[in-house]
DNA sequence: GTCGTTATTGCGAACATTCGCAGGAGCGAA
DNA sequence: TTCGCTCCTGCGAATGTTCGCAATAACGAC
């Protein structure tokens, strides 16, 4: 998912339109760096074009509609704000957010794909794992205390 | 932790207060069920004293300090309200939550033990592996496909 | 190009949760 | 028992996010 017309592509698939929204929203987001929030996208795309009258709102369901598709990953920084960024399914990892300084660390965990095997065998269900955000305390915080 | 005279003793160490409002919050929890959500332990409350006059903020502030104490679980149930069950560390457990349905689903993982002490080896990060809310798609949901 | 269907938008209100503040209450010390 | 420190509470406002609705615009069919 290189480039534009194919991200063009796969939203006019399964019935989605292509928007000029939407397509300020990508490209606010694949040039805005990883972990931007839905406000910092909006802001984004309103600087480059102020007077293009983009709504909040739209930013969050066109976040939630390139979720499904599994083009962006959320990320939940626990501190009540959720953070966005495009997905690299060539670089599966996951994210350690700290609970008490709120650093995110990214890690690589690829012995996750056996429990993700257990669950599917157990229970049916197809877990989300290729893009976890795991709460916990970081090393920095842990010696703090 | 079985008795409530035993949380009264786990609350006061550390320089924190028993309160009337957070004798009557973990006693709701503890006899409502898992999975309660922030309001259903407030109306719990009112509805066995309605004259007790507390408010949802303490609810959530009483919630948050159980959880520091790792007395109650917090799992986000995805549709946007967290649900809360009283720790039950003697049968740890996780929860799959499907994105479509919300259903929940319990399951043990042992496996996460190894995951857990490879996070710790790389980044020195302490994962909180004991409760984990992974969401996903159930195996209903998938055949609806 | 025009038309009709319907996905998408913007707006404002609603939702769950957190925060700041001033008053009240718990608990240790005397 | 009283006193004082400071933790905790209730209130209301603020936060981030979702939702309902009417208006708009994208896209396939002709």
């Amino acid at each position: 998912m290189s480039c534009e017309v194919e991200i063009e592509r796969a939203i006019r698939e399964g019935g989605r339109r292509m928007t000029v929204q939407r397509a300020k929203i990508v490209t606010a987001l694949r040039h805005g760096g990883d972990h931007q929030t839905a406000e910092a996208i909006h802001a984004r795309v309103l600087e480059q074009e102020p007077h293009a009258g983009i709504s909040l709102s739209t930013v969050y369901r066109t976040l939630e509609t390139l979720r499904e598709m599994s083009l962006v990953s959320p990320l939940d920084s626990g501190s009540g704000t959720t953070t966005y960024e495009w997905s690299t399914p060539e670089r599966p990892h996951h994210h350690l957010v700290c609970r008490e300084c709120e650093a995110v660390v990214e890690i690589a965990l690829p012995a996750l794909v056996g429990v993700q095997g257990q669950i599917r065998e157990d229970t049916g269900f197809e877990p989300d794992f290729d893009h976890l955000g795991i709460s916990g305390v970081c090393a920095g915080c842990a010696a703090n205390r």
